[in-house]
DNA sequence: TTGTAAGCGTTATCAG
DNA sequence: CTGATAACGCTTACAA
């Protein structure tokens, strides 16, 4: 079998810099010369050593994603698949690193220093010695919906107030003033504090704007997931709380708050409205989804295009950050204000 | 920066081949030198060149995942998790190719042979030639769920036919005789036509065992997703089919049965029980699933075990298969048979 | 226990 | 337009 451009050159009958050239579209070959070369090429069935080509260029096309949670939530699974479809289409190849503690995280950070990545997508990021390390060594970086106060990284994210704002606008309009919120919390531990911040001020300020009260009776700020949007729901209704409007800011608490409301007895949407804010879980409601859309696969793309584009460049990042807008998707799960949840018979 | 071993060698006053020597934790090296080594390595915070390594030795210690679905939908999020997790333990680095068509899954099969990848693991397979092209080049490839008559392929799966007859033997225990079943369809062009294929024959060895007739109006074979759930028993419901409880081969399908069901005015699990077979979305449910577990994160480690084991010891797959056995975990949608859908008033 | 030197397969430099 | 040759940073005989 053969696997050197040497014995392609040899085969041709030209030496191994005009297979090379041949071989990266790169300089004068002439026709015929070009011809030879890929007909042996063909014949021998010949795959180049990409790896060969990396350590001589300096440059392996290849990049890394370091993450907490690649895949295993709807969400990451769909930042996956927008960054996996915008390498491919520009032929780079994707590593992905799944770390769950800053340790791993640090280890993750050396692997891609050793591998000598192109550059680095952070889904998450806990130390900032990592951004460091990895500055150290003019990888480029982009982080994706996270946000550290440097200015050495690229930034991709949604506008999560703007939405926010559209989406309880949006209940706001229709009657709602009872409008319960579940969003990420804002512990100063949470690596996504800033985006959830934006959400639950986006929120605010719909509420300010119409001159309606903050009630934190109904508001829970907490972690996503499904049993977490059910706890939250389940505990406002035991509790005895009134709200005609649930707005979620992930599908999954969304999907959550859904159970909870039909487990109490509650119909969507005329007991009870519910507004979602991320579109990636279509298909798994029993109605239409009323929702917020993040165009999470278009975040993907646009964070591998971000960091592509600067590897490319070889130009240090100047803080740019890209921000996607979200569009409101009319679905069944939101009408004018109903009955309400507790609206009769307060369970105490 | 210091970026070879050359200056580290110079730096402590050896040669590159004890540095080497120390870095590889391979060879005779004496306590002080290896110390004095490891100290410049430290102080000179140097990374090692994972490329050049690669080149020399002939292993990259990368592997590749070559997919339709890799992170879109959660049975593969899973898988892919496990294959991450079982990885990063043994050192290895991970490359997703994402493929949508024949043609994408060539072109990344020659990509993997460009990149010299120790090894291939297949979340779908659709053409012979891929096979053949890495096993030319002696790239081991292992195929999980999915399976091509090759004798040169290692082979992870579970025991779907078992398990859906545990599945189904379940419900006939506890009294249920119209079992309704959504699977996946068999199809000559379905790539997962074996797969699907045990499940549906578990399923029917099930009733056979019990003397329970096949009937083929409760039977919805097509392709996963919560809406084809929903469709599906949307359709027996409206046909004014009875049945007491479904099968659902899937927690996506489940889901959507669940939701059929809430649609029409049927609760779960008085009306009609429903099982499922992944447990992939534990918390998606209003009640606690009753699911025959695939377990499906260690399918991922042991299609990844099989593979670094097979790549450790050079030898040739003996058309080795690992199937993992399914657990039945008890939640809250399956009851003995109720009222039963369509058990009054036949809407025809 | 340590070192010398060749070479992995490619690209970059320079010369023709 | 084409080619000879020296790297890239490492490992692997082989020698000492």
């Amino acid at each position: 079998m053969v696997t050197s451009i040497r014995e392609i050159a040899a085969l041709a009958k030209v030496s191994v810099t005009t297979v090379s050239r041949v071989l990266r579209n790169n300089g004068y070959v002439s026709e015929s010369v070009r011809k030879r070369v890929l007909e042996v090429v063909e014949s021998q069935n010949y795959h180049i050593n990409l790896n060969a080509r990396g350590l001589r260029s300096n440059s392996t096309n290849i990049i890394g994603i370091i993450g907490q949670n690649p895949y295993v939530t709807p969400y990451y699974g769909a930042v996956a698949k927008g960054i996996l479809q915008a390498c491919n289409e520009r032929d780079y190849e994707v590593i992905t690193f799944l770390v769950g503690s800053p340790e791993e995280e640090l280890r993750a950070v050396k692997l891609a220093i050793e591998r000598r990545l192109d550059g680095i997508l952070f889904s998450t990021v806990r130390n900032l010695q990592s951004l460091e390390l990895l500055h150290q060594y003019n990888i480029p970086i982009v982080l994706i919906e996270r946000f550290f106060d440097v200015n050495y990284v690229g930034k991709a994210g949604v506008e999560n107030s703007a939405g926010a704002f559209m989406a309880t606008e949006h209940l706001i309009g229709l009657g709602h003033e009872r409008i319960a919120i579940l969003s990420g919390d804002l512990d100063p531990g949470n690596p996504t504090k800033h985006v959830d911040a934006d959400r639950f001020s986006g929120y605010c300020q719909a509420l300010a704007k119409h001159g309606l009260p903050l009630d934190e009776a109904i508001v829970a700020l907490q972690d996503y997931g499904v049993s977490n949007g059910f706890k939250a729901v389940d505990g406002f209704i035991k509790r005895g709380e009134r709200f005609t409007a649930v707005f979620a800011t992930s599908d999954t608490l969304a999907l959550g708050a859904y159970n909870a409301l039909a487990f109490n007895g509650y119909k969507v949407p005329e007991d009870c409205s519910i507004i979602s804010f991320e579109n990636v879980l279509p298909d798994y409601f029993m109605l239409p989804l009323t929702v917020v859309d993040q165009h999470v696969i278009e975040l993907g793309h646009a964070g591998a295009d971000l960091l592509i584009e600067h590897i490319a460049s070889k130009k240090p990042f100047s803080g740019k950050e890209e921000l996607l807008a979200m569009d409101l998707i009319q679905g069944k799960t939101v009408e004018r204000p109903g009955r309400g949840v507790n609206a009769r018979k307060p369970r105490r």
